[in-house]
DNA sequence: TCTGGGGTCCTTAGACGA
DNA sequence: TCTGTCGTCTAAGGACCC
């Protein structure tokens, strides 16, 4: 293992909440909630004046309604998400060419690679100058870890949350880690967590103490194996930039179990469809066709089948969708559908002769599909979603806080602006608009990283050239006090309802 | 009180050919 | 020719991550 904290990992505190309160004025300080706001949604990310409440990740929305009656409850916009995650990757790509992104909010960087750190002190600079960076470009805050390893910048970067910076210093590992809950390891999730409190381990350090051998036995090799370095704090996964899919895959949750065998059917098709045409985006096909089917109880089975050559022809795809779906006992209902492809590969080898009867077939089902689609009832009103940027000839620039009985009632305000007023109107107000996003961040900036002027880059060889914004007396494990979320209150968050009437 | 969506990796078991 | 073994492929399920 490398002895220099030179792999940094970098972790957007609260994202996609960070973006809707920075986009929208009035809800600073207040519990944001972004996720599905259908019954079965769940939360995909809790502002930390939410998390106040008990309000997580994956929770059950309504669960999160209970704990906080008053918190904004808001639709994620990936599109603008993505937009301000290329801005960040930027950023990390100005450091390393070695940037591995492990989602929209998070990558890990190996400095030394990228010749910007080579030791702690070189490292810490480029951790406090990265956060400034990212603070000016996108107005969002991001921790920032910095270790040996991966595993340790990742433990690091949770300790720093929110908006810090810890690193954790060569040597001093397998006492930082001893204490911690197994839970802390990646990998260890609720399951494996109580196959080891059965077994009497709770800690790092007694994960070590158990030993290899009793880990392999209680886990299985590979995780046992692994599980047993990490205790170790041994953890020698490179950085990796370009990683390949694996498989393609599409699913959806129905607000109402579905009975009818032939509703299932078709929405297996629609599934199907919608995995193709992500297949084809990507430029790839697939060999094996996976579907997918959680019932009533929320028991999931796969089934799946491999053709003889990759594909990615919608009306094979759903054949064999339909093939699968022929073995399954659908009685009680289904709550879950999905198709998915794995067995990539960036070219089509079909086996025309094997498969042409298929083909056939589907295509008499694609027709079966179109007529259903077209058999869709249009929505008599258009649907104004709670959290959407909208546009009014007369106010302007605002977003939708709820919708229901004809009316939607919209907030006037910008990234910019002073809180807004409420203004409602009817659904149907030829005025109103749907709109794009406004950047977060003033000025024609915001869309692409700026390229500041390099003041004295340091002596050091390699040295970043971006000069540090703070004072290193700022860059410790202990959070900035006043950047830490001021109000625990979150009450009239603004109260965006679900657009749901 | 009910549990999303898009992924990755691992384990187990059976089939099959060398 | 029969049998055992090994590696690989396929299928299904489970755990985990963000």
């Amino acid at each position: 293992m490398r002895h220099a904290p030179t792999i940094l990992h970098l972790d957007m505190d609260a994202f996609y909440a960070s973006v809707e309160q920075a986009s929208k004025p009035s809800l600073r300080g207040k519990a944001v909630v972004v996720g599905g706001l259908g019954p079965r949604g769940v939360v995909a990310t809790a502002s930390y004046e939410a998390r106040a409440f008990g309000v997580h990740s994956a929770m059950p929305m309504a669960q999160a309604r209970r704990l906080a009656p008053n918190a904004a409850y808001l639709v994620p916009r990936f599109a603008l998400y993505r937009a301000i995650s290329e801005q960040v990757m930027a950023l990390l790509r100005e450091l390393s060419p070695l940037v591995e992104p492990l989602s929209l909010d998070e990558a890990f960087v190996d400095l030394e690679a990228g010749g910007t750190a080579w030791d702690e002190e070189s490292a810490r600079l480029v951790g406090i100058r990265l956060r400034a960076d990212i603070r000016e470009v996108t107005g969002l805050t991001g921790s920032v870890g910095l270790a040996a390893s991966k595993m340790l910048a990742k433990i690091a970067s949770e300790q720093a949350k929110p908006d810090g910076l810890v690193l954790i210093d060569p040597g001093s590992e397998r006492a930082l880690l001893g204490p911690l809950p197994v839970r802390t390891l990646p990998g260890v999730g609720p399951a494996t967590g109580d196959h080891l409190r059965r077994a009497g381990i709770h800690t790092v350090e007694e994960l070590a103490e158990a030993g290899e051998d009793e880990l392999v036995r209680l886990l299985g090799k590979a995780h046992g194996h692994a599980l047993y370095a990490m205790a170790l704090a041994h953890d020698e996964r490179p950085v990796v930039a370009e990683r390949e899919a694996k498989s393609v895959s599409v699913e959806d949750t129905y607000d109402v179990d579905i009975h009818d065998r032939v509703r299932v059917g078709l929405e297996v098709q629609r599934l199907a469809d919608r995995c193709v045409g992500r297949l084809r985006g990507a430029g790839l096909s697939g060999r094996t066709i996976v579907l997918k089917v959680r019932r009533y109880d929320f028991s999931t089975l796969t089934r799946s089948e491999t053709l003889r050559g990759p594909t990615d022809d919608a009306a094979v795809v759903r054949e064999a969708a339909a093939r699968l779906l022929d073995s399954v006992d659908t009685t009680g209902g289904v709550r879950l559908l999905g198709v998915g492809v794995t067995g990539l590969a960036d070219y089509t080898q079909e086996d025309l002769f094997a498969q042409a009867e298929p083909v056939r077939v589907a295509q008499e089902a694609e027709g079966v599909v179109a007529e259903a689609v077209a058999r869709e009832p249009e929505p008599a009103e258009r649907q104004w979603r709670a959290g959407q940027d909208v546009r009014h000839g007369e106010y302007g620039h605002g977003w939708v806080q709820g919708s229901g009985l004809g009316r939607v009632t919209v907030r006037f305000e910008t990234p910019q602006s002073p809180p807004g007023r409420v203004r409602t109107l009817s659904v149907g107000d030829p005025a109103l608009e749907s709109a794009e996003p406004l950047p977060l961040v003033p000025g024609p900036v915001a869309a692409c990283p700026p390229v500041r002027p390099g003041p004295p880059s340091g002596d050091a060889p390699g040295a970043s050239p971006r000069a540090p914004a703070e004072s290193p007396g700022q860059a410790s494990s202990e959070p900035d006090p006043a950047s830490l979320p001021k109000s625990r209150s979150g009450t009239d968050g603004g109260g965006a309802a679900t657009s749901r009437p």
